[in-house]
DNA sequence: TATTTTTTTATTGTTTTTCGATAAATTTTT
DNA sequence: AAAAATTTATCGAAAAACAATAAAAAAATA
């Protein structure tokens, strides 16, 4: 099982989803997406910007827990 | 920059293109693209296959450099 | 409580991409 | 040299990203 965390790595750097929409060039509505798990892929293009934005790993947005 | 790693962990699990490709469901053809950096997304269904048959991380596969 | 801000949900449409299937070419191994 | 493994290349279908937009819901704030 894939787990996005998104919303940890935001929270950690106190940045909201407005502001990380900006930074990573995708709409809000599209980010709160993927930040809430709907989403079922995901663009290493878009990937790369938010590790940019966040400073961090991919390993740090998307996690394996098996099960 | 993203990278994908995929060819290391292989190597780490001394595991082919082909039996990785019959663990995950998907033929070596289309693996050996993602492997060699050719595909521009990945499903996450993908991903969680991926790390189930390596028994790794995201982290693992998907590294982000910055430049 | 009322207001504002932020986030989420939903919808439509376009574009992109995965992935299967397949075949051929190339490389590696035996 | 022969066999096996990997890569490259197409084509097509299905899936999904993402934009754009609007509305609803939730959270923060006055």
């Amino acid at each position: 099982m894939i787990r996005i965390k998104l919303d940890v790595m935001m929270a950690e750097r106190k940045m909201s989803l407005n502001e990380l929409s900006e930074k990573v060039g995708i709409t809000p509505a599209n980010l709160s997406i993927l930040k809430n798990e709907k989403g079922k892929a995901i663009r290493f293009s878009t990937l790369d910007a938010l590790c940019k934005a966040l400073d961090c790993q991919p390993g740090d947005l998307i996690e394996y827990i098996e099960e």
